[in-house]
DNA sequence: GCCAACGTTGGC
DNA sequence: GCCAACGTTGGC
């Protein structure tokens, strides 16, 4: 079965994706938004993500991979949420801008676009491969 | 189970 | 910094 494709969203006052590749491997915890959650408990093991960087620079910077499926939040205290653990893989060497996705007709049906406040999404297959693409180009 | 009020996110 | 969109909460 072919693996499912991510995008993951962080701000990067919060976590950007310099600390993403210097630690190599993060706990993605602290999403507290049902859908979002939902999305995450989907994920398996070695499925590939986008790494998005919201509000400032607004943009995707990179691959990730999942390295530990949907386990309890250490950081919720109600124990209704959970987390993943994901690993950097490679940084794009085009960041791919929300601009130029919007610019971009066959993108237009990424969640990110559509959905903007939604922070995990699914990636459909033909638009990964467009946006992968992209941001290898130098 | 509905809905108004409120809080948060994220693009501009 | 503003505002629109949306999710969550709580009162009834």
């Amino acid at each position: 079965m072919k693996n499912n494709y991510w995008l993951l969203k962080s701000e990067p006052s919060t976590w950007s994706w310099d600390q993403m590749q210097q630690k190599k491997t993060t706990c993605w915890d602290g999403v507290r938004n049902f859908q979002a959650q939902k999305f995450m408990n989907q994920m398996k093991k070695g499925d590939l993500g986008f790494f998005y960087h919201s509000n400032i620079g607004k943009e995707i910077v990179g691959v990730i991979k999942v390295i530990r499926e949907f386990y309890p939040d250490p950081t919720d205290e109600t124990g209704r949420f959970g987390a993943v653990d994901v690993e950097a893989i490679t940084p794009f060497k085009t960041p791919v801008s929300l601009a130029r996705i919007k610019a971009t007709p066959a993108l237009h049906n990424l969640l990110l676009i559509r959905q903007s406040r939604l922070s995990v999404m699914p990636v459909e297959n033909e638009i990964w491969e467009i946006i992968y693409k992209m941001g290898n180009e130098a």
